[in-house]
DNA sequence: TGTCTATATTGACAAGCATCAATATATAAC
DNA sequence: GTTATATATTGATGCTTGTCAATATAGACA
């Protein structure tokens, strides 16, 4: 049994100022989400609801292998995406509380 | 008149990928609140009902007055604040859109 | 006019980041 | 074992960004 609020979560940003700690963690994970070519990597796995194989994400962004690699570490260090060994292959899926506590802030 | 809806807000990233043109737009987006400097400065507005004087953001964030300036710039070329003069002094305050479809693309 | 105050801009610097080619690691299959 | 494939890491490079001190701009008021 997994608890059923995140203890972290934040109320809306109109509501409260952020403390420092807060501003911290969640700026980790906006900045995460901000460069499109990251994003972009980001919506392409939240988009297929069984996650997607790495393999399949490195030809729709137009960068190498290397390059999607560096982003898919930065997103998995974010909080934003698990990452699990099936065989030879890597299946990325979006991980849902970070997301979460981020669209709490900003949804008004 | 104002258009009443924002004809480029995206659905939710579970539903579709980006593309690219709309991954660069809310990247900027998610960008400006990707610094938790800016982050903090955000959250100040938005937690006032009527917006903030640029005079009362420079002490709560440990900052230099030229570095909040450069912040306040950054989220208003974002989309994410407005700015009006009043007499000597400058009120920031949140423009909704860009928020808007920032969230909605994360709320899942 | 001049002075005071609020905010912005400039210029510089260090740190961080996106990118790639080359290489390494790890799993599968032979 | 070897070979092939999928993914990660390393190292280098150029660009961007956060920061501040110094300076500029602009409005208020005498």
């Amino acid at each position: 049994m997994t608890t059923p609020t995140d203890t972290r979560c934040c109320p809306p940003v109109t509501e409260a100022a952020l403390d420092e700690e807060a501003a911290q963690r969640l700026a980790g994970v906006f900045a995460a989400l901000g460069d499109p070519v990251r994003l972009r990597l980001f919506s392409l796995i939240a988009s297929r609801p069984d996650g997607s194989c790495a393999c399949d994400l490195v030809g729709p962004l137009g960068r190498s292998q290397p390059t999607v690699s560096h982003h898919l570490r930065a997103l998995h260090e974010a909080g934003l995406v698990d990452r699990e060994r099936q065989g030879r292959w890597i299946w990325y899926s979006v991980h849902p509380e970070a997301l979460l506590e981020a669209a709490t802030l900003i949804n008004c």
